[in-house]
DNA sequence: CGTATTTAGTTTCCGCGTAAACTATTTTCT
DNA sequence: AGAAAATAGTTTACGCGGAAACTAAATACG
């Protein structure tokens, strides 16, 4: 990382200035690392983070509304329709039009996309590890409850 | 926001489970959030955060590298070339060729970009506006520490 | 009941960001 | 010096994510 930066610096350092403390600047490259990072581990299934928060979130919510996964992950619906085109071609969800209702579509996880989601699971979570960073497991935890506090996702949904 | 979920929902509030806690997940969604924000105070500028920021950075440091603001601010150099692009029509900077390597880019800022960033800096680094959410400011501090310590950016380039 | 409005998703179109291939220049190596 | 390798950026092709317009179904309303 260090590297990156003197390999293609020219002579001294950046000067950032007040930007190195703005919270939308470090949120951008905390989750592009987090994004390269998800990549060493899952990217060979060829998802990316989204998608596998679907899935995890169709596994604990069968039958689930897809309007009601995008609302809650902040996935427009225009995108949803097409992410869970994706995960449908590969065979990882179904989608039921109930007879209630026929505009709406309600999603579940395939047997293979519930055994994607079990085999996977920890390494998706694993993304916390705190090893990799300098952070002790405390600060993880107060950096992870800080962020719930920002995104006024503290209620616990269990 | 609680509003958006039950607006949408059908009954039961959705579970998430252990994704509540995943970093990648709070990253993810504090991002939105941030964005969204963005655009409420500089979006009539048609500029995105990470453009502001180069314009930032630029003015911090003229006649740096192109090159370098890509590797310090973690983008892409083809996509650095159009975002330079974009900003250069707009007239906010200017990029040189140096004559002792013609194969670099040196970027300043034009007058007119120097008074951009000048008249909007303010609005840019209110996005830490810890008013808007429920975190005190010390909360805040905390959070940012914390994240300056996950992407690894704690030495302080002044 | 039949028309108007709302709701759920989808389709179309477009711009952004990326990987890969390419061009131009500089450096290295013999 | 001259060929090979490395470096800086650009171009091309492509998929993702979003806004706006659209379709279909359900509800409201007179």
């Amino acid at each position: 990382m260090q590297d990156t930066l003197t390999e293609t610096t020219d002579e001294t350092t950046v000067r950032m200035g007040e930007i190195q403390n703005s919270l939308g600047f470090l949120l951008r490259v905390a989750q592009i690392q987090t994004f390269e990072r998800f990549f060493e581990t899952l990217g060979d299934y060829g998802l990316k983070p989204g998608e596998f928060t679907v899935l995890w979130v169709i596994g604990l919510n069968p039958g689930l509304r897809q309007g009601t996964i995008a609302a809650t992950l902040s996935i427009k619906p225009a995108h949803m329709t097409k992410l869970i085109g994706r995960l449908a071609k590969q065979g990882l969800v179904a989608r039921t039009t109930p007879a209630d209702d026929r505009r709406a579509v309600r999603l579940t996880l395939t047997d293979q996309g519930r055994t994607f989601v079990a085999e996977n699971k920890s390494a998706f979570l694993a993304q916390n590890a705190f090893e990799r960073n300098q952070m002790s497991p405390e600060e993880m935890e107060t950096l992870i409850g800080l962020l719930r506090k920002l995104t006024g996702r503290e209620a616990d949904a269990s």
